[in-house]
DNA sequence: CTGGCATATTGACAGTGTCAATTCCCACGA
DNA sequence: TCGTGGGAATTGACACTGTCAATATGCCAG
């Protein structure tokens, strides 16, 4: 049969299998349900199986989150080539998170949980600092005075979205747009963070 | 003997040994080596005894993390209180959170950590909300006029402040202060929030 | 055709959270 | 004073986890 079960012993691309089946166990029942053992089954593989294509969990949980952070970067270049230069790229950088965190909110969730990560891999390193590197040449290129280091900005809008995302996914967000702009919140937040940026105009 | 061990079958105060026991582990280990099992040896005492003062393991977590954001409540009631109105009240706060969470990293993981958290628990829920609401009295009573909501501003210092110590704990900070100023990129960060909340003067 | 080697299986181990049954002993009411 | 009820702690068990070692399989290079 070849229809569920797989027809020979070797399994073929079993690394690749293990991830998709990775992915829809953490999509469907979040990062506790996801065990190595679980994926396996999901796989229709013995439990062990998984030793041949990741070191150990934490080297499975790696090889998804550098999935994940390239998504986003795709996401991210997508809507940013076709925002006019400026703030409107950094709401744009903020939309692609944001929208792909509401999305798969496991997946984000997972992300940043670096107890769980192998933070010295290499791919997972590129993956991130690709995305993070964006962020940041963007900044560099507004080509107005700021009072502070691009990187502080960076850093800053990083934080934001990141928590604002966190904040939206526990529910701890009364609404999701400002009372008094009606706007959504992270435009708000951004624009205030960015126009905070500007050197002082003389008084 | 009543050194090491308890005189009595009872032992009078587990709940209170527990969480002291626990804290220790958190702080020693981190939030993996945590474990109900773990926590009842280091108290000297059954693997399932903290079942009759925790429901379970989320119901020891909430607990400690309950204690913890009164903590950094206190530091930052302390710190906000010598502090002139204005903008430093708000950096005070920042550097309340900060401060505790550089001296107990783990601690400051776990606050977050809502998947291991019974989050509808009441006191967890008033211990936090105790904190945020700290914030946003203060951006309330700032006393200039904002372009935004005052709870925009607060989930954005809020979330600046958590992603900020995240990234110094995971090492991800290249350096503590602006490259322009020399200031800790913490206060030039808030600053630059919160002068971007002025309504732009009239030009 | 025949080794060698990557891949997959099976079985075992220690550790975990959580339950049920049991033992202990303190405090309260008769 | 004497039970005795019930909270507190113990013991033992279960299913689950990650990880390792030993074994079985089958593809491919020589």
């Amino acid at each position: 049969m070849s229809k569920s079960g797989r027809a020979t012993y070797h399994h073929g691309d079993l690394r690749q299998a293990l991830l998709k089946s990775a992915t829809e166990l953490l999509d469907a029942e979040g990062i506790e349900g996801l065990s190595i053992r679980a994926t396996a089954r999901a796989a229709g593989v013995s439990h062990a199986a998984p030793v041949n294509h990741f070191a150990d969990r934490k080297g499975l949980l790696t090889a998804l989150a550098a999935g994940f952070f390239g998504e986003i970067w795709g996401l991210a270049v997508e809507k940013m080539s076709v925002a006019p230069p400026g703030e409107a790229r950094l709401v744009a950088f903020a939309e692609a998170m944001i929208d792909y965190s509401l999305a798969h909110p496991h997946r984000f969730r997972l992300l940043w949980r670096r107890d769980l990560l192998e933070v010295t891999d290499v791919r997972l390193g590129l993956a991130m600092d690709a995305l993070y590197d964006r962020l940041l040449a963007e900044l560099e290129g507004l080509g107005k005075p700021m009072r502070f280091d691009p990187e502080t900005y960076a850093i800053a809008v990083w934080s934001l979205v990141h928590g604002y995302v966190s904040m939206r996914l526990d529910g701890n967000l009364v609404a999701a747009n400002d009372a008094r702009t009606g706007e959504p919140r992270h435009r708000t937040i951004i624009a205030a963070l960015i126009s905070g940026a500007d050197v002082p105009a003389p008084r």
